[in-house]
DNA sequence: CAAAATTAATAGTAATACTATTATTTTAGC
DNA sequence: GCTAAAATAATAGTATTACTATTAATTTTG
């Protein structure tokens, strides 16, 4: 992905951090270098501690932005999800044919992640795979319903209705678009983790992308009697 | 679910516990009560302190027969997902049209569990509250590789891959059976999850089941044409 | 009944996920 | 260029966790 547009910000709801670590060079050097590390170790063995000493800063300095290593999390995937939603825009704005955009959505949801040049700081091809290891820990936690509430899957919800929308606006009988557009995202991420860890339970290999999968499944399980 | 068998037991691999408990009634209290303490409070404010006193014990007896917490998980998952491939077995044995198998495997791994009163001390309604919570904590950890080479994924491997048979079975030609399989199965998981905290992004709700969902996603994918 | 196996009790450890306080450095306005 | 405010660093401390190790008491078994 090119530079395109030089000004953009994905938007992070602020109950997420205490101080926004886009407005300084040691916040960004926490997101930087945050990836880098729950990447490479998973996110249990991650902790500001270890943190603090790869970026030359000190633990109680990092508290200052996030209150926790999982509100920390919850920020990753919430950027994630409102960089998802961005292309989801940007590259099916211009769509006019319905099937068009539907096969569109469907390919940025499921592809594998290529490098995005407009957030320097932000490696986004290991973000992917944090997604792919880490997503669910975000929300599958005693505190959902609290945190829900305060806004802190928004960016996530939002690519799901998106979806949905290109789901209904492709067929409007279709009763269960909702259901579906979680699915696949939700399916995607599987599919790629299994053709990492579990390859006995996905056809999902060098020849078969997640893509030709579930495009295959959402035209067959939507498509219009023509 | 109505005593059919008496001596059934689910096997669950050897390398995931130290003693077996359903060897002892201390180790069938262990399974009884962290069933009850995890649905309870989630997986991360559990731990043996607890349990050993909910079940007048001692911390250091459990560790006798599970090595870590985590272990213990993977115990009560490998046994979910064992007593649901025995109802896989069980439920569809005796059906030789693959439609009929179809629908009746996908309505087994996408409905509301049942209490089984085959297994005294396994609360399987709260162990499926379990499974939707916690399952893929089992799993996302940087342990998966090895974990998997010793087998403590067997039992969901094995129901993935009976259903992919049944799904097979109806259909020849659908290549994707392994990865349409694992997504009925997680989606179900997911759909039921959303249900109970992300109502705004699923279809799913008093009305219609993830069992309709998925019987409608699944026909409409593999259908032979008639 | 004695030996073996199991379980309980006690103590201890390194690490985690923070909080609180104070000191130092950086930045911003005048 | 100075001062005040803000940001960051350093230090120390806490409760909890996820264990391990050892010994003692109890139960089971042959």
């Amino acid at each position: 992905m090119k530079k395109l547009l030089s000004n953009i910000k994905i938007e992070i709801p602020q109950e997420i951090y205490l101080k926004d670590p886009e407005s300084s060079s040691l916040g960004k050097k926490i997101l930087e270098y945050s990836i880098i590390l729950i990447e490479e170790g998973g996110f249990e063995n991650f902790n500001f501690k270890k943190l603090g000493k790869h970026i030359g800063s000190n633990e109680s300095s990092i508290y200052r932005y996030f209150d926790s290593k999982h509100k920390l999390l919850v920020y990753l995937t919430s950027w994630y999800w409102g960089w998802i939603e961005y292309q989801l825009v940007l590259e099916t704005y211009s769509i006019t044919n319905a099937k068009e955009k539907l096969l569109k959505a469907i390919s940025i949801l499921t592809r594998t992640t290529k490098q995005d040049t407009n957030f320097s700081y932000i490696n986004e091809v290991l973000l992917n795979q944090i997604i792919i290891n880490e997503n669910s820990k975000s929300y599958l936690t005693k505190d959902v319903d609290t945190e829900n509430k305060e806004g802190y899957f928004m960016s996530y919800k939002r690519v799901v209705q998106r979806f949905s929308d290109i789901i209904t606006a492709y067929n409007s009988q279709y009763k269960h678009s909702l259901s579906l557009a979680n699915t696949v995202i939700e399916g995607a991420l599987h599919q790629h983790y299994n053709r990492m860890h579990f390859k006995s339970i996905t056809n999902c290999n060098s020849n078969i992308t997640p893509s030709d999968f579930f495009t295959d499944l959402v035209l067959k399980t939507i498509s219009v009697n023509e």
